[in-house]
DNA sequence: GACCAGATGTACT
DNA sequence: GTACATCTGGTCT
């Protein structure tokens, strides 16, 4: 029998159980996403990754995200303006969600920005579950797709329009960011050194790499 | 902290 | 056909 990674959207973990009027979780505009990448980036440490399945909501609280910055970013996938079946979600209009396979196991989910045709993203690289939940089930952007249970087989969609995956924002106290330069992107060059990773400083969840 | 195996889709020759 | 990837968890120092 051979064993691969599901394809299929999988069963979020059920410790990410949530209700997202009771945390005062709204929408963010269209617009938010259109703006610059790297605001976006720092903008959303805090809000909230969540999902319907099967009628009920389970999310998680951004703690850390890379900002990657299209056909000038050498770590990017849309370098050079580099434009393949996997990456063609980059293009669409901010407020989409990008989610590659990678490593031959790993699913990593992104927030498009910007306008149509211009090929920026946010990586979602760890959040922290409500209370209750494993501090570590979502330290890292493998882990977090899979305990939320997302796959490519939701790269395109729509994170506003009333889908079933969402980016909510949430009021309440201001994380205290700190700025680092990217994970895992060593083969980019000068990009490689930019300061484009933002996290949480108080959240356990976050990867002490590149930090303190 | 550094190093490494693991598993396979994707991009490119 | 070949090289490598927006990673993770384990081992060793």
């Amino acid at each position: 029998m051979i064993r691969r990674p599901s394809t299929k959207d999988s069963i979020p973990h059920p410790s990410l159980r949530i209700d997202p009027q009771a945390l005062g979780l709204s929408e963010f505009p269209r617009e938010f996403f259109r703006l610059n990448t790297t605001h976006v980036a720092r903008e959303i440490i805090g809000a909230w990754f969540a999902r319907r399945f099967q009628n009920q909501w389970y999310g998680a609280r951004i703690v850390e995200t890379e900002a990657y910055l299209g056909s000038n970013d050498a770590a990017a996938h849309s370098w050079r303006g580099r434009r393949t079946p996997r990456n063609e979600p980059m293009y669409m209009d901010g407020g989409h969600l990008y989610v590659f396979f990678v490593y031959g196991m790993h699913h990593c989910a992104n927030v498009v920005t910007r306008a149509t045709g211009v090929a920026e993203a946010v990586l979602l690289r760890a959040a922290e579950g409500p209370e209750g939940a494993p501090v570590k089930l979502l330290s890292g952007p493998g882990k977090l797709c899979a305990g939320i249970g997302i796959t490519v087989s939701s790269t395109g969609e729509d994170l506003l329009s009333n889908g079933d995956i969402r980016l909510f924002r949430c009021r309440g106290k201001e994380p205290e960011i700190g700025i680092t330069k990217r994970i895992g992107v060593d083969y980019a060059g000068e990009a490689a050194e930019w300061p484009l990773r933002f996290i949480d400083r108080n959240s356990p969840a976050v990867s002490k790499r590149n930090y303190k």
